[in-house]
DNA sequence: GGTGATCCTGCAAAGGTTTGCAGTGAAGTA
DNA sequence: TACTTCACTGCAAACCTTTGCAGGATCACC
């Protein structure tokens, strides 16, 4: 860490051959005192280490992976970055990634199914493994493609693939048991797209909620989950008389609350809204958003351990293995459910049978309807649950 | 492409060799195929290509980057993911990216200079160069830091590095010209953090167009560039008495309006607020806001252009190049400046001497202040601008 | 038929690292 | 002393690709 050297010191790169040269060993051994420590005399390794330091010696990736067969990278291809719901998946995914000292390639697909499948082909060859993030494709090509690199899968379920899934299920129970508490008993669940897990889910949970507690269910949709695919439908909503909507997540369900203002509809006093996802907005538009929180930086810490933990196993590109059904080790497929919490802030109130009872326009100021406060929210825990 | 192969493709891992062994060549012309095609017979090329696809070849940018010494990788080191000001960025990179046929690494700082560095170090070896956004370590590390791995840095400033900046200058101006235009003359600049380039050139040119315009300009801050630190602020603002503010941002332009309306201080009756950079968020929070545009997609295509067009040139780890000053080509330094471009919303409205002249709560419907509509805000164009 | 040019292909080295194997010397045991 | 064990280190092959060089074939031209 000489002055001298510090200077000039990546104009031409130092590789392992210029430490062993200057620490008078062999490059094998400074290799294992990088990579096999133990296996190296205590003194030999500072001496080593002393020289490495000296020069700016860095391990070369490219190099170590050509022989390891291992990159320490991963792969995380989102369906659009720009979608405020992934930014703290990938966060969260990167820095769990980074503790275990792997790099993360990100790619986005613009919801296009045939990027994704490009995208997985072109990383195959640069990383251990690929995080596919509420993809568009078939099951079926994504199985096919998990034979060519280690797969997980973050909101979506393929039998027999590593799955990381939120229990909108029950985020969509919770939300509509919250607003039948309230008193609404004619409810439109807005739909998202069609090839989407989650949309199904939250489909078949909401009509078992709604039938147990009496409601009516109108499914509207599919839609563009984004805010004009919710402002689009205000119409829609006012129309069909309901008094409550659920929507797919919270940007349809803001850009709904926009729709209907534009139409003269208050929420909450005339229309009760949730959303799903608890993005950060929710909490920054007016009315504050009541949301069913999806804890997706847990998502994208799961993600990456259960694909680490599956690349462990086998050196990658391992020559010779027989192919067809090698009785060896099989990859783990565990699948992971994380849970949601319901939010409740503003942007639902009491329905038309409590209405009467209600002081009129209570807009402001806290609601006598939200248990925690609107400042604190209960908090996704985002424990784990394999199912 | 039959479905024999198609089945277990992946097992394998195929190289090079194997499709020159299926398609009875040397290994250098399935090689030459790939990367020289114009090298070898058309006749030959076709077999080839066959064979590859046939066997599902890629080529292992691993081996390649070793030889050539470009690995066809850039690296995106971001303050923070989750601030939405760089999604958008992001997105434009790797996109742009992608079409060169890079791929990018992401990483998060968490605002931390010493991650930063650390990032670099680990990264350099494994890119063709980096993508600096907004960093918060020093200037003369940067400029040490770029001697070992090519850089290009984002909203900020320092001599001798190529560096993509927003004329936030221009922007706040434009700012302050709208507010003193409306009849504000006491205006407060809520500034960031203290070691951001876009910081300083604000505060500059928002008190050049204060002094110009005979308005009073407060300057309040450091503060956190979040919702937080706007909100934060608000009880020195409605203190302070000024009609009017300017802020760092827009998260903390939206985290000043919480404030305020808690504060039972109305946005724009009473204060008018102006963010910078419109972020999606700003156009869906209510008041919709006036705020200065960014063009931070062009920002993250022009960066990726100007990094891989200075590493055309050398392919990176030449030996043997004597240190020092070398006469040869020297790093193209070009900056680049993008425009600004305010967007008028519902946040701002008359100042205190134009307030008698207005009709009473107009805080519905077109504003008659806004020339474009709100729904059809000025966009920024992005054009780039050699400084 | 000889000369030269052109086009295509093969050969082999190189790039930085890991790792099985073998070798060295010292310490421990009989 | 002889033998084994042990800790450490060196040797060299291997990973997959690129690329300068040279050889071979073909062709045109004189």
């Amino acid at each position: 860490m000489t002055a001298a050297t510090s200077d000039e010191r990546a104009a031409v790169p130092v590789t392992i051959r210029d430490v062993a040269r200057a620490s008078g060993v062999h490059i094998s051994t400074v290799s294992r005192t990088f990579s096999a420590p133990h296996l190296v005399n205590p003194e030999t390794r500072v001496r080593v280490l002393a020289c490495a330091e000296d020069l700016g010696y860095r391990p070369n990736r490219a190099a170590r992976a050509l022989i390891t067969g291992r990159t320490h990278n991963i792969g995380l291809i989102i369906a659009d970055i720009a979608n405020p719901f992934f930014p703290p998946l990938i966060k969260a995914a990167e820095s769990q990634a980074r503790h275990r000292d792997y790099h993360v390639f990100v790619a986005d697909t613009n919801e296009d199914p045939t990027a994704e499948e490009e995208l997985v082909h072109a990383l195959a060859k640069q990383v251990d493994g690929v995080l596919l993030c509420s993809p568009r494709m078939s099951n079926s090509l994504i199985e096919q493609l998990s034979r060519e690199v280690p797969l997980v899968v973050v909101n979506r379920q393929v039998t027999g693939l590593p799955c990381v899934l939120m229990d909108v299920g029950q985020g969509a129970r919770a939300a509509i048991e919250h607003l039948i508490g309230l008193g609404h008993h004619r409810i439109a669940l807005l739909g998202g797209p069609r090839s989407s897990w989650t949309n199904r889910e939250m489909r078949r949970a909401a009509a078992t909620a709604a039938r147990a507690g009496g409601a009516e269910l109108t499914m509207l949709g599919p839609n563009a989950p984004t805010e004009t695919g919710g402002s689009a439908v205000a119409e829609q909503v006012r129309r069909s008389g309901v008094s409550a909507v659920l929507a797919y997540n919270d940007l349809m369900a803001i850009g709904l609350i926009e729709g209907l203002d534009a139409l003269g509809v208050r929420v909450p006093q005339e229309v009760s809204v949730v959303g799903v996802d608890d993005i950060a907005l929710s909490r920054l538009t007016r009315p504050k958003l009541t949301t069913v929180a999806t804890p997706t930086a847990a998502a994208g810490r799961t993600a990456v351990d259960m694909l680490l933990q599956q690349d462990i196993e086998s050196p990658r590109g391992a020559r010779g293995l027989g192919a067809g059904t090698a009785l060896g080790v099989r990859r783990t497929t565990a699948q992971v459910m994380l849970q949601t919490d319901l939010v409740i802030r503003d942007s639902t109130g009491p329905g038309p049978r409590a209405r009467p009872a209600r002081p009129p326009a209570a807009s402001r100021g806290p609601d006598p309807h939200c248990p925690a406060g609107p400042g604190t929210p209960t908090t996704a825990t985002g424990d784990a649950v394999a199912s």
